[in-house]
DNA sequence: CGTTTGACTACGC
DNA sequence: CGCGTAGCCAAAC
């Protein structure tokens, strides 16, 4: 029986499922979304923690192709919290358009305080009847109390 | 069909 | 901390 190879469209199609589930004013990682999907395909463990975050990368990418507007794809930065795509082109602008125009802030580094906006992964109830991980909280422990959403009004 | 490129990251300077 | 690099796979050329 010959190995079945690896499935990008359907590792596409889980990665969208997960997008999807990203709450407005918050963002996902590429990382913590390729940690969430179980490492199928028959890919080693290793090879796919190295480098799943980059076809989750590749999934986002694609999704500019199909033009799929239930795809929140402008809420998926990168480690550092920042837009990856080039910073002159079109979609760096409009999704860095869109998150603000959902109250995300940036720094004057360009770069968005995972901390503050970082997802802390869907429902976990949803995640397990997709058979998937819970990722890792983007988020340190908070305090105490969820610190009340402030919006700055400028 | 061979090359190039990339919407990533962890790590070392 | 910022910057450069290695590592690896699919798609796009």
């Amino acid at each position: 029986m010959i190995l079945e190879l690896p499935d990008p469209a359907g590792f596409y199609e889980t990665v969208w499922e997960i997008v999807r589930q990203i709450p407005q004013s918050q963002v996902a990682t590429y990382g913590q979304i390729a940690g969430m999907i179980p490492p199928l395909h028959g890919i080693a463990a290793a090879d796919y923690d190295r480098f799943g975050a980059r076809w989750v990368g590749d999934a986002m990418n694609a999704v500019s192709r199909i033009d799929d507007e239930t795809i929140p794809w402008h809420r998926v930065v990168n480690s550092k919290g920042g837009i990856s795509l080039p910073e002159e082109s079109k979609g760096a602008a409009l999704q860095r358009a869109r998150l603000r125009h959902e109250n995300v802030t940036f720094d004057k580094k360009e770069r968005i305080d995972l901390n503050q906006f970082g997802w802390n992964g869907p429902d976990p109830l949803w995640v397990e009847a997709h058979g998937l991980f819970m990722p890792k909280s983007l988020r340190n422990a908070p305090p105490e109390a969820d610190a009340p959403q402030q919006l700055s009004l400028f």
